[in-house]
DNA sequence: TTATATCCTATAGTTAACTCGAGGTCAAGT
DNA sequence: ACTTGACCTCGAGTTAACTATAGGATATAA
């Protein structure tokens, strides 16, 4: 099963443009072409670009997942590389789970306080919080 | 207690160009100046720009963040719209951690994968995967 | 009082990741 | 043969969020 670049578009919720973006960028060296030129993506390389969007997620640029494409080309030699990135995207994308932890803590006491806040229809509920009971307002 | 521009830089992590910037954008129209036209962080100007850090981290765009703080200036009457934001700001959070979760499942997988593949020398050791077992190499 | 660090505004430049338009090719249907 | 829709390349344009530079004011310390 092979497909066209706007059937991969849908799929991967992207626009064609990206996808050509992204292998003038260097993500696409395996996509084979038709006689007239056509992209043809094979089901592997529809998996590729799930990875690629999975690191694109975990905050890798473009510059630096372009390295891993090299790397898969150069075959088990760069086992070892393969492996350390993904144990540093691990870590990172750990890093943005607990930052994000924190954004939900503020935004929920956020939420509370303006539920607060309408039920009472001012702001003045909240007057004589603030006193080192806690950071936020 | 008040702090210089450059105090509350470094409070934050941030520059003092972004803060300059955020200023332009209209993010921070309550914070006071000195006669010689120095800006002065009050405690609560501090804790305003937490906020505006927390839902940046949100995903919220910097002229929707001015929005939301031309409705402080206005004070009570706009305490639904607040309401309202915030609940919205959850709901794009707990997105982002599901979306975050999947991704970080993904990068476990290729840690394990790779890691059987280092401690066999070659990534050959996955050949006979792939038959439908699971979706991601 | 003079040096130096920190501040100011205004404006221009940068970066990443797209996004689009022009002009042309290709392949399936009529 | 001809139209139509999807594809192609190349290069320019866009957007958000900074980031930096120039030129100048302010304030603190020796």
């Amino acid at each position: 099963m092979t497909y066209s670049i706007s059937e991969v578009a849908s799929k991967l919720n992207l626009t064609v443009y990206t996808l050509r973006y992204y292998d003038k960028e260097g993500l696409m060296p395996f996509v084979e072409r038709t006689a007239g030129g056509k992209r043809v993506f094979k089901e592997t390389d529809v998996e590729l670009l799930n990875v690629i969007e999975c690191l694109k997620s975990s905050g890798m640029p473009i510059k630096d997942i372009r390295n891993f494409i090299e790397w898969l080309s150069e075959g088990d030699s760069t086992l070892q590389q393969r492996y350390d990135m993904f144990t540093e995207r691990k870590a990172a994308v750990e890093k943005q789970m607990e930052e994000l932890q924190k954004t939900m803590d503020l935004i929920e006491h956020k939420c509370d306080y303006y539920k607060t806040a309408l039920e009472a229809g001012t702001e003045d509920v909240h007057k004589n919080e603030r006193m080192g009971k806690s950071v936020f307002s």
